[in-house]
DNA sequence: CTGTTAGCGCGTTCAC
DNA sequence: GTGAACGCGCTAACAG
């Protein structure tokens, strides 16, 4: 019979010690926490006495989890520093909502990103945490992240990227609102019109988007939007209208600022801008205003997301559903943990006009 | 000898099985994962290959940690749902600057709040969850939900909190920087000054604030702050100069607005309003434009926070230093961790002065 | 460099 | 209603 050196008083107090203090078995004192009905609740209340007065704070949630084979956390991966996650409005709004809908079958949400840090592994956060399932939320087709998340075999929701075989889908229409806007544009005559794309690849993009740039895109936003730009402007009716892409390092207002400010310079025929986040054209409306262009009288701008407080800033924008998108993300994922089978949405955009968009004016280089 | 039914090919692969398909101990898988340096290059790119066929893939990080005794995740615990905390750009930025320095020591956020739905017990969540240490952002003095966080007895940092013996905190001249704004009021030569309080108490409260409510403030912040609109009033010039106080029921835009809606109409010889956020002087801005009253014009305005976007407002506010003050909490955390003594740290505010606040008009209540 | 052993703290069979 | 044993999957310590 092997020893029992069981620490005694080593700080921690467990389960088996309350037993001993209480003379019952280690079962019984689980019975208490876990199930109510298996006791007297008289041996109940004396349970619980000693572990209160032992300080003991009730099972221990590492073991338990162990135990159960099931955690009650669900992470959620970023591919990008997470100061950038709750920078966007629209992203946080996002994750609130996802947020909310796993809260209320009581999973709690694990913000899983790289380390910023160049000397550790980026993937070792999502490979080594202790979750239920994994939402994907930005993450470039075809990456190392994507393929980490996936070898994991847990449940998996995929956010806002192309469909995949091992893995729930929530997404947008993302092309179909982009081709809105673009419409948009040109329904209101502009023939010069900028665009400022969100990251296109995964080398650190930025300023003038190049051809070969341009086939490396392997983010799935930014490529069906891209698409939707184009498509409305191959079969618009301004036969001449022409599309100048700028790509934006990261999805920040100061980015987009510089981002505008670049292309507006570089090209200053241009009379309208496409702007693939708010926050992206939030930045081009400062951008806008440095250079004392007025909007929409000399600028046009157009946004997408229909972010908190656009409308605040009289953005005309792509409507999406975010806090929709979270709640459904929230349900697949919990779908999936429920055994069912995976499900691929796809949720509607829509085109809201404010006052950042006006009719091409009539001498529009006049200002050089 | 008991028998050794060990799960064959229940789905999961263990660690035990890869040593025994390639014919080694556990401990040499363990040391291929964990210490390179323990075995043979050759022979750990052996087990890793096995692994791999077999689709193990690696340590399951929930024995690991239980093993290990760290999880590698802290939690943060937020007293109201999700939903709220992302709303607030403040709120977000906060937490993301707070991910941000504990992601760099490979240490992850989980997301902590009650759960919305009254029938689950909204400790639940704080009490079982498997972290490290923990972070509590916005908890009533004195709540179950802050004793059920120091009875766990783990590493914890209060954040905008009275400082307490069991915890570092971090936080900030809550009290100075209202005073400034106040003052900043006064200098203008306003008397008829309306408030919009963050959340009081417990009970969900709203509108005007009673004398009884007053004296119930549970929330650090919105005490502090209070007090110091007070004492800048109690000092002033205009000796006759009165505050007027609302809360807003929770910490967003349309309570703001629904709030001082509510409050210019019941006093309409208001000049000014003191807003204990920028979520909730967003809200203000709002009113003021549905009632046709220009700002500053007609009415004052000043926010706290200097949140992201405030200064596209045009608002005029108390600036603290948020970003830091996440850094700042995930170092205390950090030094907590590494068993240094717990820290207090207060971040000092400043007035910023921009658009929204003009001396008191001559004639102000000559729009009734 | 490799193998053996002993738990981490708990939940769950069983038999009583 | 209760108690004893086993093992969840892994890693640290030591023995070889």
């Amino acid at each position: 019979m092997p020893p029992k050196p069981a620490a005694p008083s080593s700080g921690r107090i467990t389960l088996r010690e309350v037993a001993r203090a209480l003379g019952v078995s280690v079962a019984t004192v689980s019975n208490a926490y876990n199930r109510p009905d298996q006791l007297s609740a008289a041996l109940r209340e004396q349970v619980l006495e000693t572990a209160r007065t032992l300080g003991y704070g009730g099972p221990d949630p590492l073991a338990r989890s162990l135990r159960r084979g099931r955690t009650g956390v669900i992470g959620v991966v970023y591919d990008a520093p997470l100061e950038y996650a709750f920078a966007d409005p629209a992203a946080a709004q996002f994750l609130g909502s996802v947020a909310q809908a796993l809260q209320d079958a009581s999973y709690n949400l694990l913000l899983l990103a790289s380390p910023a840090d160049t000397q550790a592994d980026p993937l070792l956060p999502v490979q080594s945490a202790s979750v239920d399932g994994l939402i994907v939320y930005s993450a470039a087709q075809n990456s190392d992240l994507l393929r980490a998340v996936l070898s994991r075999n847990l449940p998996t929701v995929l956010v806002d990227q192309d469909q995949h075989a091992q893995a729930a889908g929530v997404g947008i229409d993302d092309a179909g609102g982009a081709t809105l806007a673009a419409q948009h544009l040109l329904g209101l005559g502009h023939t010069h019109i900028g665009v400022l794309c969100l990251e296109l690849g995964l080398r650190q993009g930025g300023g003038r988007v190049t051809h070969e740039r341009e086939r490396q895109i392997v983010y799935h936003p930014t490529a069906e939007r891209l698409r939707g730009y184009r498509e409305a402007v191959a079969a618009g009716t301004p036969a001449h209208a022409q599309l100048f892409l700028t790509e934006a390092g990261r999805n920040t207002i100061a980015d987009g600022e510089a981002c505008a400010l670049e292309l507006l310079q570089a090209e200053p025929q241009t009379t309208a801008l496409l702007c693939m986040s708010d926050v992206l054209a939030h930045g081009a409306l400062r951008a806008a205003h440095t250079l004392g262009w007025a909007v929409p009288q000399r600028l046009s701008i157009i946004g997408y997301d229909d972010a908190p407080g656009s409308a605040d800033l009289n953005l005309t924008t792509v409507w999406q559903p975010t806090s929709e998108k979270g709640r459904r993300v929230g349900q697949a994922m919990l779908a999936l943990l429920g055994g069912e089978a995976q499900v691929d949405v796809r949720l509607p955009t829509r085109l809201i006009v404010r006052g950042s968009t006006a009719a091409r004016p009539a001498t529009p280089a006049q200002h050089l």
